[in-house]
DNA sequence: AATAAACTAGACTGGACCGTCTAGTCTAGA
DNA sequence: TCTAGACTAGACGGTCCAGTCTAGTTTATT
């Protein structure tokens, strides 16, 4: 039966391993980001790591599987407060400007965007990491929002016919240029004051689009 | 003075060896676009130009200047049609979707895709070809929107107190979801009844919120 | 203290690939 | 026919890197 390896005992256990698997994947995180698949090394993730690169692969299969392990985990934390329910008790106009505003500060942060254009130089190659994060990301944001408008649909405050379309639409007005900018990298993080803009037009369209005459 | 390259030579003249120069472009384009700059090999294009690896050589300066040269030929010659002015005879509705249909047809094909996937993962070390690629796409197609939606405002048919980010709203609107999932290659390309179904909405709603009261 | 497992530092293998070089072939013009 | 320049096929040097291996050190447990 050849033995279970040392990575799979690794993973079974939780213990004080935990930590030292933690900075390999702290600094394989910043690395990958950083560099993106290709030119990150091993070398210079266990250089970041302050770790033997044998000791990488005792934790982890390869290059492939650490990737894979990385992108995952900043899936689950990065986008987890864009997965959250909407607050209900306010009037929609705050409501969604709320639900924009956490959006943005997630997607447009250096992180955010290191993550998206990672995994759009490596969809090719890692199809499955790609339909992950679309669906813990955009997909998941789109679907809650969809349930909040369908509810002020319901009670008659806005008319909303495709709740989970309306809802991408409005994702997709919130991302709107700036978006383009700095996935080509052309601008840096962006300023309060510019979000607020992006928010407050966005908001703007969609009410106006979506009024009850 | 060291005497002038094989391929400066080569770059002065336009007779002749321009064809096969361009059987170098195009196959580097293919394989390109294909691999993504990394994974391209000098070899492959070679192979795929069916051309001796000197020949490239001597026709650009290295595997950058290749990148390069093959990028803003694609930029040229893509985007090209997503810069066309308006055609200012119709109704808003339709010069919208007419104008929409044109620039989903660019971006949303393989080659717009591969061309703006390559650019986003190579951003970081190509920064001035992600920067030609914007002013040459979606900046010029904002800007001659622009223009028509100006004027629209100026006869009263519209409302548009800022043309420039008006337009650049109405195109976040028409990539809407189906570029995300393009641009992780989630989707292929997406029959004319969903482009269409995008266009109306993207017109219904910026119509809506540009309409006169 | 003894022992096993985890870890480190660094050498090493095998392969990919850029860019150069060599030697020879083909083509066009004098 | 002779010659110069363009081209081809393929070898080659140098570099980089994934993943393995070795030999020695640290840590934890009994």
């Amino acid at each position: 039966m050849a033995g279970k390896s040392t990575a799979a005992k690794h993973r079974a256990q939780n213990g004080a391993a935990r930590s030292k698997r933690d900075s390999i994947l702290d600094a394989a995180t910043r690395v990958f980001l950083d560099c993106g698949y290709g030119d990150a090394s091993m070398d210079a993730v266990a250089r970041e790591a302050g770790v033997a690169k044998q000791t990488i692969y005792s934790y982890f299969d390869g290059k492939d599987a650490l990737f894979e392990a990385i992108v995952r985990d900043k899936c689950d934390r990065l986008l987890e407060p864009i997965g959250m329910a909407e607050a209900r008790g306010n009037d929609p106009e705050t409501a969604l400007a709320r639900t924009a505003r956490r959006f943005l500060d997630v997607v447009l942060a250096p992180e955010g965007m290191a993550l998206f254009r990672t995994l759009v130089a490596e969809c090719g190659r890692f199809p499955n990491l790609a339909e992950a994060f679309y669906r813990s990301g955009p997909l998941l944001a789109a679907a809650n929002l969809a349930d909040y408008l369908a509810e002020l649909d319901g009670k008659g405050i806005l008319k909303v016919d495709d709740p989970l379309r309306a809802a991408r639409l409005f994702f997709a007005l919130l991302r709107g240029d700036l978006y383009i900018r700095r996935l080509l990298d052309l601008d840096s993080e962006p300023d309060p004051a510019d979000v607020e803009r992006a928010v407050a037009d966005a908001v703007r369209v969609f009410l106006a689009a979506h009024a009850r005459r």
